[in-house]
DNA sequence: ACGCTATGCGTACAGTGTTCGCATCTAGAG
DNA sequence: CTCTAGATGCGAACACTGTACGCATAGCGT
C-alpha cells in the first residue's frame, strides 16, 4: 500500500528533475511531502496509535505504515520495540502537571495535585498499564527525571529530610501508580469487549452473584456502593486511598521535625 | 520431539495388546506414563516455567513440550493464552499468607503480614508485573476471591464500616502492587542482563552520575543511600511506605469511631 | 561533479497464537 | 463382549510478528 504511494511520490521527483530550473524543486521537495522520520514523530505518532487502537494494534508494520513508512524504516531511529516502548512511556510522563514548590505548607495540596495528574494521565492512555511492568528503567527517563526532581522539591519544602524525601515520594507513586493501573486494566478490558459499562455489568452479573454468595464480606462490600455511578467511585476510591497516604506521611512529618 | 516420544508409547502399547493377558496392560497405561492433561497441571507448569526462564520463553508450544504434549492439546483445556494467564495469577494470589481476623487491635500487625506476604510472592515470580497490567478482572479469580474475603475480614474487625473497609483494602493492596511490581520489573531487567547487582550498577554509574548532574535533588537522594546494600534499601523503603499508609488508615479509623 | 554518510525499504527467517479436521482413546450402554 | 458417542491429542496450515541483512537512494561537503 505505502509501497504504491511511494511510487507516486518517486515518479513526481523524477518528472520535476527534468525541469530547467531545478533549484526550487529539487531543494527539499522531501520536506515538505513527508516531514522526515525522526524520533520524536516515531514516538509521538505510536502514542496516537496506542491510544485509538489499543495495545495489540501497536506493531512496527501498522506503525510504520501510519508514518507512510516502511516498518523496517524505523530502525534506523529505534532499536527495537522494547526501546520504543520505553520511550512512549517516557512520552506520557512528560504530560504530568506537578506545581512547583512555593510555599511549604501547601505541599499536600500540590502533592494531592501531582497525584491526580498522574492517575489523570494514566487513564488517558490505559495500555501503559499493560506496559509499565515490562519496562525495567523508567527512572532513567528524561521526563520521568525531570517531573521526579520537581515532585521531590515538593517533599523537600514540605521539610522531608534528604534520604526520606524520596521514600515519601516512592510511596505516593506506588500508591497513585497501583490504583490507576488497576482501573485501566480494568477500563481496557472493558473497551476491548466493545460494551458500555452498564451493559458489562448487567452481563457480569449473574456470575459475580453467583460467586459472591460464597463470599459474605466481599458482598457486602459490593452492596454497599455497587450500584452508585461506577466512574464516581473509583474516583472517590481513589481520593480515598490518597488522603490516608497524605495523612500517613504528615503526622511522620510532624513527630520528627 | 515429543512426536518420537509419542510413536514409542504407541508402539509398546500396541505390542502389549498381542500379549495373551491384556487386562493388566491395556486397563489404564496412560494414568501412569502421563498424569493426564489437566487445567491445573498446565497452569501449574507454566508457572515453573516462567519462574525458569521468564515471560519471554513462555509460549504455547514451550508449554505443551514441558508437558511432553503438542501445542495445540493445551487448547482443550484452556481457552486462550490471555485465559492461561488469568489463570496462572490467580495460582500466584494462592500463594498468600493472609492471617485470619482473631483479636481487632492486631489489624495493623496482621495486614502487615500479608503486605510482606503479597510482596514476598511478587518477587519470587517478577514476570507478574508485566502481566498485571493485562488482566483486566482478577478480581474475580477463586484465590483471589478468597484471599480478599480474608484481608476484608482483618479490616471489617479493626472497625471499618462496610463501604469504607474496601476502600481500605484497596488502599493497601495498591500501595503493595506498585511498589513491588516497579521492584520486580527492575529485577527482570536484571535477571535478563545476566549481571550481579553491583555489576550492573557500576555499568551504570557513569550514565547515571551524567544525567544526575542537571537534577540535584534526585541526585542528592542517590547519594544519601545509593551506596546501601541495595536490597536492603528496597525492603525498607517498602517498610517505611507500608508504616505510613497504616498509620494513615489508623488515624482515620480512631477519628471517625 | 564526486564521493560519503545517513536514511529508506524489500526480502527473508524464525517464531508466534490459533483454527480445523482427523485419529485415537475411554467410558458406558446394550 | 461389542458398539458407539464424546472427550482428547495432534499435525498441518494461516496470518502475523520482530528484526537482520544488503541494496538503492538522497542530500551534503568538497
Amino acid at each position: 500500500m505505502y509501497a504504491i504511494a511511494y511510487g507516486v511520490r518517486y515518479a513526481e521527483a523524477m518528472s520535476a528533475a527534468k525541469q530547467p530550473i531545478p533549484s526550487v524543486w529539487t531543494r527539499r521537495p522531501r520536506q515538505k511531502e513527508r516531514p522526515a522520520l525522526t524520533q520524536d514523530r516515531i514516538v509521538s505518532e505510536a502514542v496516537k496509535l496506542l491510544d485509538e487502537e489499543g495495545l495489540e494494534a501497536l506493531s512496527m508494520r501498522s506503525l510504520g505504515t501510519r508514518l507512510g513508512v516502511g516498518a523496517t524504516s524505523l530502525y534506523r531511529h529505534v532499536a527495537n520495540k522494547d526501546e520504543l516502548i520505553e520511550l512512549v512511556v517516557d512520552e506520557v510522563y512528560g504530560e504530568l502537571d506537578v506545581p512547583s514548590a512555593d510555599r511549604p505548607a501547601d505541599w499536600p495540596a500540590a502533592v494531592t495535585r501531582s497525584a491526580h495528574s498522574l492517575r489523570a494521565a494514566i487513564l488517558r492512555h490505559p495500555w501503559i498499564a499493560s506496559v509499565l511492568g515490562q519496562v525495567g528503567l523508567v527512572e532513567l527517563g528524561p521526563n520521568v527525571m525531570r517531573q521526579s526532581e520537581r515532585l521531590l522539591a515538593l517533599f523537600h519544602t514540605a521539610g522531608f529530610a534528604p534520604g526520606e524525601a524520596d521514600q515519601a515520594m516512592s510511596t505516593v507513586m506506588a500508591y497513585v501508580i497501583g490504583m490507576s493501573t488497576s482501573e485501566a486494566a480494568y477500563l481496557s478490558l472493558l473497551a476491548r469487549s466493545g460494551q458500555t459499562e452498564q451493559e458489562w455489568a448487567e452481563s457480569l452479573r449473574p456470575a459475580a452473584e453467583q460467586v459472591l454468595q460464597d463470599h459474605p464480606r466481599l458482598r457486602d462490600e459490593h452492596l454497599a456502593r455497587g450500584y452508585d455511578d461506577p466512574r464516581r467511585v473509583r474516583e472517590e476510591n481513589f481520593a480515598y486511598g490518597l488522603e490516608r497516604v497524605l495523612d500517613g506521611l504528615r503526622s511522620r512529618l510532624e513527630s520528627s521535625g
